[in-house]
DNA sequence: CTAATGAGTTGCAAAACACAACTATAAATG
DNA sequence: CATTTATAGTTGTGTTTTGCAACTCATTAG
């Protein structure tokens, strides 16, 4: 127990300020992720969302307004219509793309199956690249290849080193 | 016919065969993707989820069993107490890192700003690469050099195009 | 044998959600 | 100008999901 206990205060840590926990607090509930799955489609006001979604109104309301909240969708009126707003996602919304797609594709390959309609670069029409994990120097990763680093202390920890333990 | 009409229509077509709706049917209920990133981390009993993340334990429970029951984790009793059963990343969850650490880092830039703590390479402890869009030949793609392409039929739109009537 | 551990289940209160009806403002129509 | 329609919501009500505490049951440790 002794060798691996500073492993184990830097596991707490890691705990406490990882970054998921509250991204998942905000894309997390039950509609947040298809609202945005519709204005990277270029959903724009409240009527598309609400029928493309099949989402209930008084929901679809407070996921914008908790969205706009937190920044990850701008609402600005619409110039040419002053009954309509416009929903758009701002750069914080918009960089969540390697999420969305990322999902899409693990989608694809574990619940459906490749469908018709793929994501394509417009400059030369070709299907965008799979979404995965690499190393500095180009490697692919998987989940046996990762190790946590403290970067301050350079300490180093393999996967599931100290779990076991308590926490 | 008005506004939304064709656009609608589309939009729910093309949802349809969307793998996202269903992959946030998976993951996206409020507690699974923490239980997902504990697996993760090396978290593997029933007692180690529960106190790790401070979860109600009916609720876990239930978690656990969609997890098992749609074959991103895989429960299995400890052979060595077997009072313990120990909950495993089948493929289809491990599948599922890149997804995992696009959000993570996603929450760094966003929410929180860059942890001590970082994912590295085990090979020569150097942090991992950013997740990102590319292109076939390696260009990093943003939602704006994007569109949709029918593998099919050939047909091509530009995000947004779609939705306004077009497809 | 007794106590403690691990993995759940059960019952109840609180919160989130779904559905329908309603409001307020702006635009289109006659 | 008066009336109707479109858009973006809000409000009220019932249902479902969640959270909390206490409890069971089997296994293991002392």
């Amino acid at each position: 127990m002794s060798g691996i206990e500073p492993d184990i205060e830097n596991f707490k840590k890691a705990a406490l300020q990882c970054p998921l926990p509250h991204a998942i607090e905000l894309i997390g509930e039950k509609w947040a992720f298809l609202i945005l799955r519709g204005a990277f489609n270029g959903l724009r006001h409240f009527e598309q969302f609400q029928a493309g979604l099949g989402i209930a109104r008084n929901i679809l309301s407070d996921r914008l307004q908790k969205l706009v909240g937190c920044d990850i969708l701008k609402r600005e009126p619409d110039p040419s219509d002053r009954r309509k707003v416009i929903y758009s996602l701002s750069p914080k919304g918009e960089a969540l793309l390697p999420v969305v797609v990322a999902l899409r594709q693990w989608g694809e390959d574990w619940c459906h199956g490749q469908s018709d309609i793929v994501l394509a670069d417009q400059r030369d029409g070709k299907p965008v690249r799979r979404i995965r994990l690499m190393s500095e120097d180009g490697r692919e990763l998987d989940l046996k290849d990762l190790m946590w680093l403290d970067r301050r202390t350079g300490t180093a920890l393999r996967r599931g080193d100290s779990w076991d333990g308590k926490l």
